[in-house]
RNA sequence: GGUCGAGUGGCCGAGUGGCUAGGCAGAGGUCUGCAAAACCUUGUACAGCGGUUCGAAUCCGCUCUCGACCU
């Protein structure tokens, strides 16, 4: 078996499942570093919510691409794969090993399989197209791209609102139908990529994330939120964790309410974090307390054999 | 022992003879630049038995369970 000297440790996991904790131990283990795929850690300002590694944890193992942006900053799956990539490129000098770890489907499969070209589109073309949703509705938004995109228009959702417009801002923005850019076609990376996902029994996982909310609430979630009362508007706060808090202070419904909802609304974010990381055939899974059989997956894979298997356990 | 009331899917809850109530919770899924977002799908449930009827969750009887009151 060859070596593989540069290789990407992708830990995938629904939220709660217990990630932060595994990939640091793994960074410490392997001498290496973190690179997070977490489309609400990049975010400086917010905070408790988002679960970020706290500072201790951060401090264990060198981190990237937490806190690395406002929440004022305009960003994108794109952005982050091109960054991504790009400090991967430079992290590999280094490293043999780097982790990356998160629990945004999208954002950890640009990097793995990497994304169709498209052109840059200015901001305005979607502000305009925000504008006409609400005026016309999406039969509005369907009107327009059955006659700029018919390929395409057979194949999209036709009720969501946010296909229809990133379409139809491509369309406009390049003049060129979205469907003609679409050639979905899996990139090689430069660099060996291995997959794990990790899962809990959906119970145990439920359970952790009642107890994480509680314990978010209990650090002064309410609170920070409500700082961030004024910025709710931006992309980086429409967020479980904060839009529900967002309500109560806003008289929609009391603080009883807010923490149902707070809990119900994570329990299904973590379920359809599995549903994608289900249907990727690439993951090995793991409960988070398999370190061990971790490690072992990880070493084999590269080639590696350890000096002396006794020491192993 | 008697009188009265109630018994609807995991929970709440409408429905007084024929038309999928609904809500909550849950489950499954979609996904190429807002993704912790957005969107889609999803339960013949009427306590049991028998009867009336072309047709019953809805009417009648009995049984069971729960509750209230009475003795």
């Amino acid at each position: 078996m060859f070596r593989k000297n540069k290789t990407l440790l992708i830990i995938a996991g629904p939220t709660a499942v217990g990630k932060t904790d595994l990939c640091i131990n793994l960074a410490k283990k392997f001498s290496t570093c973190i690179l997070s795929a977490d489309s609400r850690q990049f975010f400086k300002e917010i905070n408790i919510g988002t679960a970020k590694p706290t500072d201790d944890q951060l401090a264990a193992a060198k981190h990237f691409f937490v806190n690395n942006l406002s929440i004022t900053d305009d960003y994108d799956v794109g952005k982050f794969e091109a960054e991504a990539l790009s400090l991967l490129d430079g992290l590999f000098k280094s490293h043999s090993l780097v982790i990356m770890t998160g629990g945004s489907g999208l954002y950890l499969d640009a990097v793995a399989k990497g994304f169709d070209a498209i052109p840059a589109v200015e901001s305005s073309v979607r502000e305009e197209l925000n504008l006409y949703y609400q005026q016309n509705g999406t039969e509005g938004l369907q009107a327009k791209l059955e006659k700029l995109d018919p390929v395409y228009y057979d194949k999209v959702d036709l009720n969501n609102p946010q296909r229809l417009i990133r379409a139809l801002e491509v369309c406009i923005g390049t003049g060129m139908p979205y469907s003609s850019f679409r050639v979905k076609k899996e990139v090689e990376r430069p660099f060996d990529i291995l997959k794990i996902a990790l899962e809990r029994d959906r119970e145990e996982l439920y359970g952790r994330i009642d107890e994480r909310m509680e314990q978010m609430i209990a650090a002064g979630l309410f609170e920070e939120a409500e700082l961030l009362y004024p910025f709710r508007h931006y992309n980086a706060l429409q967020t479980v964790g904060y839009k529900e808090i967002f309500g109560y202070l806003e008289n929609q419904y009391d603080k009883e309410e807010a923490v149902r909802l707070l809990k119900r609304n994570s329990r299904r974010y973590a379920k359809r974090q599995m549903t994608w990381f289900r249907k990727d055939e690439g993951y090995h899974w793991f409960h988070p307390s398999q370190i061990q059989e971790i490690v072992d997956l990880i070493e084999t894979h590269r080639g590696e054999w350890p000096n002396n298997p006794a020491t192993m356990l």
